[in-house]
DNA sequence: CTGTTAGCGCATTCAG
DNA sequence: CTGAATGCGCTAACAG
């Protein structure tokens, strides 16, 4: 474990030297330069991390902050908890977890002071976050997947709902479609304000009424029974609806399975689309589900770097990025049955 | 941003016994250690984890070498993630997550001289896997989610799949079925010695053949595709089994579609039992799979304490956990219809 | 029971 | 262009 001091000596120049090589800070005659950088390959030399983090005050180690909720931890989180590793360590810093109980201000000063940690990145944003706020306060640097309503100065990235649902919605009329209902996360949700279920309420209702749809949203709690009840709801309506699109991995099973149950064949009787979820999960189900997929590797590239940026530039212009989910069609969907309608 | 030496001059007392209050290292009498504390909850002060670290060549911190490969993540691996991040915070821990290239020599001996990590969990461990010979050589302590086949003194945590295999016959004999075959995972996997499709496989055979089971087994791609082309093969045959065993996530709604399309009903006409899944993942199939779920959360709570008592303990007597999968029926399985067999 | 002191390995200011 | 010296905040001997 050869440290600076041993590289100094071998090459028979002083410790700082090697620093500034490292660091590149100031300029070096090329003799030196090599000199110092034959030492440490000879040596087999790497700078501590924590020594290095103690003396220049970044640890290059930045948090993501997992969503505190059970609902949260799906097949395109985990998409984005490995994108985000792999932007992290492309950006040279390494990305901690940290889980459950970090949303309280004790907690984040906490983490603050504990030092660890250069900044964070905050997952399952909500439209009146108060982790904003006191992330403010500590002045502890942090970057958004979502974003909360006034976005003003923030950095953030997060999916374009209002495109998202607005392609969905096309694809489905275009195909003719003109009676569809939204499968959206629970009521719950909605009314503690989580950014996607507010957002792509809004997106589908007005472009729902754009497009002419005859609309009608029904919430359901994320899981297979949920997604069962929802269904059945749905069309014991006198008027069904001959497309479904639902923003709910959880409950979609459910979903197919009354819809099975009812004698309705996907995509013959009725044509379902999942929108923001993973491919891995569309292409689960039974058909194959047309989906838009969640940019969940690009958006946790965009947080990192947003992140980044933001530590060592603290002045610097945040950037905001929303990013469209990408439609793929697959085999739970086609064009209205003229006949039957 | 209090340090130290500020609550040791607000307490009239010197440096180190602040310090040792902290660490409990020696004792101190009542009094001062009062004025202590008191000192540092006036100043809210809070030891900064990479001045720590330096001195005491502890980080605190470690790591959590993510499957190089793409196969691997799904929404067990995604609970084990989440269980070793809570388990490493109840331990006083922090956990980094680590993509990509860390198996070759030089990225392991990068991270061991980085010095930011104190041990690292290895996932998706082989039956020779190289990475165990390497970590000792470095001597940067290490536990495994997993095992390699002789195991000798080394700290793992792994599922028992002998006794998961042997649960999962016996429930489908018990209902009546002879003739069983096993989807398990690709032959590359197997033949690359991957633990466990190896263990399981051995595990099939051995309680298959004692149980009087006619076996078969099929090795099929992680993709619904080849969970569709093994389904096919299997009931090619002339004697078709009247249950399948699938280890095989992500093959899983491929086989059930192939089912489907050949006029066969789950559990009616043929039972299947997901083994070494995530409960999440049986639950969103139609219908709702028997499964033998992955205890994630308590093979990562094994695998974190594994490894910080190796790290706190270099000599200590090494942990080896196995633990067997948690048969849970639901509704993919029934006894077997006497008329057609 | 408590204080003094020497590092941990590197960044960086101040000299030269 | 390079060296010497100081300190980041804390731990852990060493000395009372």
């Amino acid at each position: 474990m050869a440290t600076m001091k041993d590289v100094a000596d071998k090459a028979g120049v002083s410790l700082s030297t090697v620093s500034y090589v490292l660091s590149g800070t100031r300029s070096i005659s090329e003799p030196t330069r090599a000199l110092i950088l034959k030492a440490m390959d000879d040596l087999d030399f790497h700078p501590n991390a924590v020594a290095r983090a103690l003396a220049s005050k970044r640890t290059r180690v930045v948090a993501l902050l997992l969503s505190p909720q059970e609902r949260g931890m799906g097949l395109s989180e985990l998409e984005f908890v490995k994108g985000a590793s792999e932007a992290a360590k492309a950006l040279d810093h390494h990305l901690v977890l940290l889980t459950e109980g970090m949303d309280s201000e004790a907690d984040l000063a906490y983490l603050k002071r504990q030092g660890l940690v250069d900044g964070v990145i905050l997952m399952e944003v909500h439209l009146h976050d108060p982790r904003v706020p006191l992330l403010q306060k500590l002045g502890l640097p942090f970057s958004l997947l979502g974003r909360p309503d006034p976005a003003l100065n923030l950095p953030f990235a997060d999916i374009d709902f209002d495109r998202t649902i607005q392609s969905v919605l096309e694809l489905l009329t275009d195909s003719g479609h003109r009676r569809i209902s939204f499968v959206n996360q629970s009521r719950e949700v909605l009314d503690a304000g989580y950014g996607p279920v507010v957002r792509a309420q809004e997106a589908y209702d007005h472009w729902g009424s754009l497009l002419g749809v005859e609309t009608s949203t029904i919430y359901s709690h994320p899981t297979p029974r949920g997604g069962w009840a929802a269904c059945q709801a749905i069309f014991e309506g006198s008027a069904p609806p001959s497309a479904l699109v639902v923003m709910n991995d959880r409950a979609l099973p459910g979903v197919l399975q009354a819809l099975a149950a009812r004698g309705l064949r996907v995509p013959e009787d009725v044509s379902v689309v999942s929108a923001v979820t993973s491919s891995a999960a569309a292409e689960m189900m039974v058909p194959a589900l047309t989906s838009a997929d969640a940019p969940s590797q690009e958006l946790a590239w965009r947080a990192v770097t947003n992140l980044v940026k933001t530590i060592e530039n603290p002045g610097v212009v945040l950037e905001q990025t929303l990013i469209p989910c990408k439609l793929t069609p697959r085999s739970s969907t086609s064009r209205v049955d003229r006949k039957s309608h």
